[in-house]
DNA sequence: AATTCTAACTTGTTTAAACAAGTTGGTCAA
DNA sequence: TTGACCAACTTGTTTAAACAAGTTAGAATT
């Protein structure tokens, strides 16, 4: 469990925020305390205070100090890359999958302009439908390449995805480009959602990429737009 | 203008990716070859490489080398925490700023709980109409902590408040939480936007933080959904 | 020929040290 | 009292070194 230095003290002082030892607007002990509480190197103090103002927990300023921020960044998964199964988790909806759509195609220039995929790339496309509380709330839309992501299925499709990609084939992910737009709906959207004709939905593509820097998967999960909500934290 | 190696040397390898010269998909010089040739230590090279991985540039994969992703991200700017004014100068739309409402104003329980400062403080509130091509398309709502931001007035607000913030006033910018929404067009909507009554709109409110960790604006960037565009990039 | 193994790469983590530079508080002189 | 200054803090940048750990390609062995 304890492998990374940095990582482990990035976490505790994480939770010393998030449970008020270091409360809002204080500041932190210097980082040359923070060496001797923890035994380590200044360094390796220095990279786990960096992630924790890169997510917005704390800003250090030259020569005063390190500081806990006005608020915690209220959640990091939203807009964050996330599987969706994991969000399910902390919501207190009710939440159903179906998989209604399953295919395996190849990349025309049309989709390939879509979806960023090259041209004759052999993709599995697939449609998911997010139950939330009894009503079909999200649409995603998913195309996997398909030598990448080899095994797709429907029970899969239903699971977590994400589950299966990162743990039974041992990939790792390296991040995504997020595009958010608001769109009509498509006939599949009316048809799958039940809106109505002309309906504005909340679009987010994403294209997101291996630790290889290879694309494996373009989606659009389309939302209607009552219950959509996107959180990021921008730096500088 | 040279003082951070780590920042020149991010600067050069993004040019090199972006002109070509490392293409999509290559491998770049190892970490050492770097270190030569820009005749720093690796620690610095590792930091520049850090930067770019960041930002969806590149990924480094564990005992083979650092590679140059797919697609390099699209945009930065939109999803990032930049200014209307540094924005506007790379869309090609023509566009006007207006201000047709300032004013100062005391923090309620109402206002406390949605723009997040506290009961009692001092704000500045103005509305900020942005016009594209002929069409009012965005209406910025701001709210500014009138102590921390003092001396606005029409003409800066007109021009670019964040110019004003960081170069008159030197102050600096740690980061900003966003969050993303659709909801109906409000009256104030409708009055400076000519929209229609129940037209939904794409809302980003913005909590912007100073350097030491107090928030010093609260926005409310309230956009026509056609024209409407976000882009972020999340990491892991 | 197929396998194993090793040597030489690669990136990942951590340390220790030095100096730069911003902020603070107290001393000292005007 | 006021101001200038300095010493002691703080974080920021950079270096050099060592070891860990993943990957690769060729040598050695079977």
């Amino acid at each position: 469990m304890a492998k990374n230095k940095y990582f482990e003290i990035y976490q505790e002082i994480k939770a010393d925020i998030t449970t008020g030892t270091y409360p809002t607007g204080s500041k932190l002990p210097s980082e040359h305390t923070l060496c001797d509480h923890y035994q380590v190197s200044r360094n390796t103090v220095r990279r786990a205070l960096d992630s924790l103002a890169q997510e917005g927990f704390v800003t250090s300023v030259h020569g005063k100090g390190v500081f806990v921020m006005d608020k915690p960044p209220v959640s990091l998964l939203v807009g964050g890359l996330h599987s969706f199964s994991e969000a399910s988790e902390q919501a207190h909806a009710v939440i159903q999958t179906t998989v209604p759509f399953f295919e395996s195609l190849l990349v025309d220039s049309t989709l390939s302009q879509k979806t960023g995929f090259a041209v004759g790339t052999t993709l599995v496309h697939l449609i998911r439908i997010r139950v939330l509380d009894g009503i079909p709330a999200i649409l995603d839309e998913n195309y996997f390449d398909a030598t990448l992501i080899p095994g797709m299925n429907t029970e899969i499709a239903q699971k977590s995805i994400y589950n299966y990609i990162e743990h039974t084939l041992k990939l790792k992910i390296h991040g995504a480009q997020k595009t958010i737009a608001i769109e009509p709906a498509t006939q599949i959207d009316e048809h799958y959602l039940h809106v109505d004709t002309h309906q504005l939905m909340a679009i987010i593509k994403t294209h997101v990429y291996l630790d290889n820097g290879q694309q494996f998967e373009y989606t659009e999960s389309r939302h209607l737009p009552e219950r959509f909500v996107f959180q990021t934290f921008a730096r500088r």
